[in-house]
DNA sequence: AGAATATATTAGCCTAGGCAAATAAAGCCT
DNA sequence: AGGCTTTATTTGCCTAGGCTAATATATTCT
């Protein structure tokens, strides 16, 4: 064994090299901060946030057709929730529909407003993100996609 | 020219293959929710939200010595530093201390307390940041870290 | 010096999410 | 059927950030 071997670390920090700005987790947040002022901005002409981007993507995809599924799936507070599809019906963009067997819940669908809307959603958050993404090969953004995946399954 | 030729793309995602919750976006939004969560979860004992801590982290580091400087650093709402920087005091953890030259501003210092506690606050973050990196190697880390950087600047 | 401009902070109002309690409807157990 | 537990949603209250206007200093420009 030499005296200069490098020593195999399993942290990826340790208390010399930790610089809070510069780790990923003062990064990862900054990039979501200005990418979601981004995604705002994009989509304040339709007059819909990000947030409720989110819950129209989810609805749209067929991922969740309760309010409950979609707390479920985005760790979203209940309440909030209600309040959220409260807006999302009054700005004429979701239905609740009554649910035939449980009457504690209720469907949600698009509109025909929503449906419409859709595809410019899409579009919008696809502009945002390849922006971000300016320079990446296709190679290097899948690694970034499994490096978040792998995150996302440590956590 | 092959019939079979692989188009070279500029953009990333396209119509076809974008899938917004298994993208970069939704990834990334997701790992920075389940990071702050994380960290307001270790940081809890001490009394301190992972917002106070991105604060108290720029004063420690001598980043900012002004409200108007932590605002310009982390894109914050000087109305809202105000009152963040308020809570701060009230807990005992800042102080502002009258600028000798300049009567508009205030300049920042940790309290006594403040530094007491400021090695157990980068500690906490640490560890959660090194869970969610949990089985990556350095030179993964250090490229996750360059994907990020590269993002930030074409925001 | 005096006016116009820029900078730093603060206060008021608004929106929106988190939490806890309330309500309602299922589902289960016997 | 009757009672207990679970699930889905809603409501009220609290906290905290964003936006705008107000205030107080500094700085710059004649």
């Amino acid at each position: 064994m030499s005296s200069t071997e490098t020593v195999t670390r399993k942290e990826i920090y340790d208390l010399k090299s930790y610089d809070p700005k510069r780790s990923i987790g003062g990064l990862l947040g900054r990039v979501k901060l200005e990418m979601g002022a981004a995604v705002d901005a994009e989509l304040a002409p339709l007059d819909i946030t990000g947030a409720q981007f989110v819950i129209l993507m989810s609805i749209a995809l067929g991922e969740a057709d309760s309010a409950c599924e979609l707390c479920k799936g985005i760790s979203y507070d209940p309440g909030a929730m209600t309040r959220m599809l409260d807006r999302l019906e009054r700005r004429g963009l979701v239905r609740r529909v009554a649910h035939p067997n449980d009457r504690r819940t209720s469907n949600l669908e698009l509109t025909a407003e929503g449906k419409a809307v859709y595809p410019k959603l899409r579009a919008s958050a696809m502009k945002v993100l390849n922006r971000f993404l300016r320079g990446f090969t296709q190679k290097e953004a899948r690694q970034l996609e499994s490096f978040l995946q792998r995150m996302l399954e440590n956590g």
